[in-house]
DNA sequence: AACCAGGACGTGA
DNA sequence: TCACGTCATGGT
C-alpha cells in the first residue's frame, strides 16, 4: 500500500468517518469531533439529499474561505433565518441584507459578490453537475473552493488541496514544496482509491487532524509514520 | 495582543 | 509563473 493510503488508514482508525458535509437540516452532531458544531452525519454517505442541500454546501464552501467553520455555521444560519439558504430565497435579498447576513464570517463584502456570481453560475446549470473548469471560471471560487463543491454537493470525485493537506503531507516528505496544486492534486489521485468517500473522508480526516494538531504541536501520526513507508 | 481560521484576487516583478 | 498585499470578523 502507498503512503497516501497507509496515512488515510491511520486517520480513519484514529478518528473514524467525519460525517462531511455538515448541514443544518441535520440532527447530528460527531462527537469524535473537535469543537462545538452540529450538521455531520458520519458514516452516512447519502447527502446531499436534495437541490437545497446541494445548495448550502455551495454557499458555505464559498463563505468558509480562510474562515472557521464555527463563524460560517453561523452565517448560515442567519441566512437560513430569511429563508435564503436556497437558490430562490437568496434572489430576493438585497445587497446590503446578503452583507449583513454573512458579516460573522468575514471578508463579507467580497463574499457577497462572490456569492452573487454563483448564483447566477448555479442557475444556469439546470441541474446539471458543472465542470471543474467552469466552476474556476467564476469569481470567487478558486481550485479549493471549486473542488469542495465538487467533491461534497456534487458527488464528483476531485481531491481538495487545503493548507492543512500541504503542510501535513510535506512534514512527511511525501510531498515536494515546489508541486503546485494541480500537481499535488494529481500525484495524490494517482495514489488513493477511487472511491468517492475515500476522497471524501480523507479531506474531512485532514482537517480534524489539523485542528487537533496546530502548528507546532507534536503530531504523532507523524512521529509514527516516518520511518514506515516501504511504498 | 498577536495570531489563526476548511482562500481568492489583483498587482508587479 | 509566483511572491506579496488585501480583504474582515471572531476566537484563543
Amino acid at each position: 500500500m502507498n503512503s497516501f493510503m497507509k496515512i488515510y488508514r491511520k486517520l480513519f482508525d484514529s478518528y473514524g468517518p467525519q460525517g462531511w458535509w455538515p448541514l443544518l437540516s441535520v440532527d447530528g452532531t460527531n462527537p469524535t469531533k473537535t469543537g462545538a458544531v452540529q450538521g455531520y452525519h458520519p458514516g452516512d454517505y447519502t447527502y446531499p439529499k436534495d437541490e437545497q442541500q446541494q445548495f448550502e454546501i455551495c454557499v458555505g464552501a464559498i463563505l468558509t474561505q480562510n474562515t472557521s467553520w464555527t463563524s460560517v455555521e453561523k452565517a448560515l444560519i442567519n441566512l437560513n433565518k430569511s429563508n435564503a439558504l436556497n437558490l430562490k430565497g437568496i434572489k430576493r435579498l438585497s445587497d446590503g441584507k446578503i452583507r449583513e447576513r454573512i458579516k460573522v464570517s468575514g471578508y463579507y463584502n467580497q463574499k457577497a459578490k462572490y456569492l452573487k456570481e454563483f448564483i447566477k453560475f448555479y442557475e444556469s446549470l439546470q441541474g446539471k453537475v458543472p465542470s471543474r473548469e467552469a466552476l474556476l471560471e467564476v469569481k470567487g471560487i478558486g481550485p479549493e473552493t471549486a473542488d469542495s463543491m465538487l467533491l461534497f454537493a456534487f458527488k464528483t470525485k476531485s481531491f481538495i488541496v487545503d493548507s492543512y493537506t500541504k503542510r501535513l503531507f510535506l512534514k512527511l516528505g511525501i510531498i515536494d514544496k515546489k508541486m503546485n496544486y494541480d500537481e499535488i492534486q494529481r500525484f495524490i489521485e494517482e495514489s488513493i482509491d477511487d472511491d468517492l468517500t475515500v476522497y471524501q473522508e480523507y479531506h474531512a480526516l485532514l482537517v480534524e487532524h489539523a485542528k487537533r494538531f496546530p502548528k507546532g504541536e507534536i503530531d504523532p501520526i507523524i512521529s509514527q509514520f516516518k520511518g514506515t513507508s516501504s511504498s
